[in-house]
DNA sequence: CAGTGGTCTAGACCACCTA
DNA sequence: AGGTGGTCTAGACCACTGG
C-alpha cells in the first residue's frame, strides 16, 4: 500500500479512536513526520487527502484541526464507486428485475460511445434499505469490456466483480442529477404514487484508460434521498 | 499567483484554444516541465488540480488526456462558492424579499454554532434565470462575522463582499441535499403548484479558520434543477 | 517574532502501458 | 524495452497566525 495512503488511514484512525470533535487541534506536521518517519511532502499529501475527504482542515500558521459533519444517514456524492460506503451498516438488499444481453437505447449507446448495434448487458434492479425501497436502477454495461454477468454477481456488487473478477481498473465518473415526477411504472416499483417527486442520477463510469463501461440511471425514492458533499477550500 | 495554479490555468487554456476533445492526448510531462521551467512536482500538482476539476485524466505509462463532459446547462456541485460559475453567461438576476437583523431559528443557530439569542442577518431571495424562477433562498449570516449587509450587496454577491469588502477568507462548506414536495408558500414564489417536487440544498459555509458564518437553505425549481459532478479516481 | 503549514526544487526509484 | 506517469525524499524558502 502507498505510504501516504497508509498514513492517511492511520491519522483517521487516530481521530476515530479518540472520538475527537470538530475543531479539536491535532499534533503539528513535524510531529507526524517524526512519528511516521516520512518526508514532509508525503505527510502533506496524506493530509491533503484527509482534507478532501472532509476529515480535517488545515490552517496555515495555526495548525491541523478535526472536521466533522453533524448529520447521519446522508449518502455521500463524492465517494465515487457504485454503491456508497456511507450506507455500510445499514441493511441493504436488492431484487433483480431483469438481466440480459441486448442492444442499447440511443441514449445509452451515446453515453457509452457505442452504436445501437453493439451489445450491452442490461440490468434492472430495485434496492432496499431496511425493507423500504431506496431506488430503482437501470444499468447498461459495454459487453466488450464487461464480458460476462450473471444473477449472482448482479445481486451483489458488479463493481467488485469488475475489479476483482475481471481485473479492470475503475478510474472516474460523470454524474448528472435532476428532479422530476414519477411515472406510473416507477411509482409501482418504489411503492409511491404517480406524480410524486423523484431524484434521478445518471452516471457514466470510466476505466482508468478513459473507456466508458457503465451507464446507469438511478431513480431514488424521495423519502430516502438524502445526500451530502463536503467541499474543500 | 501560485506557480502551479498559473500552470494549470495555462494548460486549461491550451486545451480550450485548440478545442480539443475527450481522449485527445496532450504533450507529455517532460515537455510541460521544459515549457514552464518548473519542477516535476509542481507540474504534477498542477495536473492533479486539472484532474480533480475534470479537465484531464492521466494514465500511468501512457499519457495525459483531455476529459470532457457532454451536457450543457448543468450546475456543478463541486465548484464550491455561493453561486456557481457554470451559469456564467446565463442571464441571472435576483429579487430580495426580506433583509433584516434578527434572532436565528433553532435550526440556523445550531448550524452556525450560535445560540438563539445571538444576532444574524437574514436574507430571503428569489433567483431567476432567463426570466424563469431558479430557486428560493434563505440565508443566515453570523452577525459577529458578517458585521454589515445592505440591499445593494445582497442583490449582487454576498460572497464577493465577504471576501473583498470584509477581507475574510472562505474555506470550506458542508452541503446537504434532499427532495420533497413544495408547500403553498414556496410554490407561490417559484410559480409552481403546491405538491410539485422540490430539490432542497442546505449549505454551511466556513472561514478558513473553521468558523461557520453562513447557513443557507435553497429550494430549487425542479424544472431548472440540473446538477453534475465529475468524480475523480 | 516564533511557530506552523504551503510552495517549490532536483533527483532517485518505482509501476504501468504499449509494442 | 523504452517511455510515461506516480511516489518519496531532503531541504530551501515563503506566508500566515497568534501571542
Amino acid at each position: 500500500m502507498l505510504k501516504y495512503q497508509q498514513i492517511a488511514d492511520e491519522i483517521e484512525q487516530y481521530i476515530e479512536e479518540r472520538g475527537l470533535q470538530q475543531g479539536h487541534k491535532l499534533p503539528v506536521l513535524e510531529e507526524w513526520i517524526a512519528r511516521f518517519d516520512a518526508s514532509k511532502s508525503t505527510l502533506t499529501k496524506a493530509l491533503e487527502l484527509l482534507e478532501r475527504k472532509g476529515v480535517i482542515f488545515q490552517v496555515r500558521g495555526s495548525g491541523i484541526f478535526v472536521r466533522r459533519h453533524k448529520r447521519k444517514g446522508y449518502i455521500s456524492l463524492t465517494s465515487n464507486q457504485g454503491f456508497k460506503k456511507d450506507l455500510e451498516g445499514f441493511k441493504l438488499s436488492s431484487k433483480v428485475l431483469e438481466l440480459d444481453v441486448r442492444k442499447p437505447t440511443r441514449e445509452a449507446a451515446s453515453n457509452l460511445n457505442l452504436t445501437v448495434e453493439d451489445d450491452v448487458y442490461y440490468v434492472k434492479r430495485v434496492r432496499y434499505i431496511y425493507e423500504q425501497t431506496l431506488c430503482l436502477e437501470e444499468s447498461y454495461f459495454n459487453k466488450s469490456i464487461v464480458t460476462y454477468l450473471n444473477r449472482e454477481i448482479v445481486e451483489e456488487s458488479v463493481f467488485e466483480y469488475v475489479k476483482g473478477g475481471l481485473g479492470l481498473k475503475v478510474g472516474f465518473s460523470d454524474q448528472y442529477m435532476h428532479v422530476d415526477k414519477l411515472n406510473a411504472e416507477e411509482a409501482g416499483h418504489l411503492g409511491l404514487q404517480k406524480g410524486d417527486p423523484k431524484f434521478v442520477m445518471e452516471s457514466i463510469f470510466y476505466l482508468t484508460n478513459g473507456q466508458p463501461f457503465d451507464f446507469s440511471k438511478v431513480t431514488y425514492n424521495y423519502v430516502q434521498s438524502q445526500f451530502f458533499i463536503q467541499a474543500g477550500g
